[in-house]
DNA sequence: TTTGCTGT
């Protein structure tokens, strides 16, 4: 039986992405603190001109110019909601990726996710569109790519993060328990940061068969044959209190089971690795491309 | 607490 970590590491290294994670994932200090700064110094930090404003209660309403600050990493099939900006992959049925700006303002509030359902998406055709159908009896939670409980400030933005092109096909421990916690950790990072952008989406990674070849194969559910992805992301885009510098923080977790021991940071990955494996680009509007890579792989 | 599921 394979663990996880060789799981997502063979992967990673089947798209040939291995220099940055392998080099994370051989880490194995004695004390977690240690090992924790050793993992964020992996997490590069860049400088931006002027000072940020923390987001008001007044200025959460969807509007894609502020949630969008930092670039679209695709251009296809771009839908703008209340709580969040997404793309939308026809082919397998959920989204390419999914960006929603956090504050405590957008944290608090009465909205409440007994009052909402997952339903269909109608602005996607009827050919590509997931149904509750997909999910029922696969073995596969319904899981939120922008989670319901960023969005309590509005009971509509919350509704809106049930629509099923805001869902992909997760294993059920995984999404009660590690990717959880993980979406709670960028709600307390509110506290710290002045605003919190998320970048969540899934991913299909090759993988190496029998006969020594790559692979990408994934499981598809239900009647319209929804993909099942074989790995999540999280990118965090963290505004720094001061409003001076803008931290980068990247996550990918198998759909699999994880034992909830295994501390966050272990999963901690270049972003120029999630970005070669989705075929995304992650804050365009302010990666100096060369001089930053550099500074994460070469580290 | 928040993440979901199934059955009535």
């Amino acid at each position: 039986m394979r663990s996880w970590r060789s799981s997502v590491l063979s992967a990673l290294l089947g798209a040939g992405l291995g220099a940055a994670a392998v080099r994370l994932w051989s880490f194995e200090g004695p004390h977690e603190e240690a090992r924790t700064a050793a993992a964020f110094s992996h997490c590069p930090v860049i400088p931006v001109p002027g000072i940020i404003p923390r987001v008001q209660a007044s200025e959460l309403t969807g509007s894609p110019g502020a949630v969008m600050k930092y670039g679209f990493p695709s251009l296809a099939n771009v839908k703008s909601r209340d709580s969040y900006i997404t793309s939308y992959d026809p082919r397998t049925r959920t989204a390419s990726w999914v960006i929603e700006r956090l504050s405590p303002a957008s944290l608090s509030g009465s909205a409440d996710r007994k009052c909402c359902t997952f339903k269909e998406d109608d602005s996607v055709h009827v050919f590509h569109r997931a149904t509750n159908e997909d999910y029922r009896g696969s073995g596969f939670d319904r899981g939120h790519m922008a989670a319901a409980a960023n969005h309590k400030w509005s009971q509509k933005a919350m509704d809106d993060t049930f629509y099923l092109s805001n869902v992909s096909p997760q294993n059920p421990h995984l999404n009660q328990n590690t990717w959880n916690n993980l979406e709670k950790l960028c709600r307390a990072l509110t506290k710290r940061y002045l605003n919190v952008y998320v970048c969540t989406g899934p991913l299909y990674l090759p993988r190496q068969e029998a006969d020594g070849k790559l692979y990408v194969r994934y499981q598809v559910i239900g009647p319209n044959h929804v993909a099942v992805p074989t790995h999540f992301f999280k990118v965090l885009i963290l505004e720094q209190m001061d409003g001076k510098g803008v931290e980068l923080r990247s996550y990918v977790m198998p759909n699999e089971p994880i034992n909830e021991r295994v501390p966050l940071e272990r999963f901690l990955v270049s972003i120029e690795t999630i970005e070669r494996a989705s075929g995304l680009l992650f804050v365009p509007n302010i990666m100096k491309r060369t001089s930053t890579l550099h500074a994460i792989t070469d580290r």
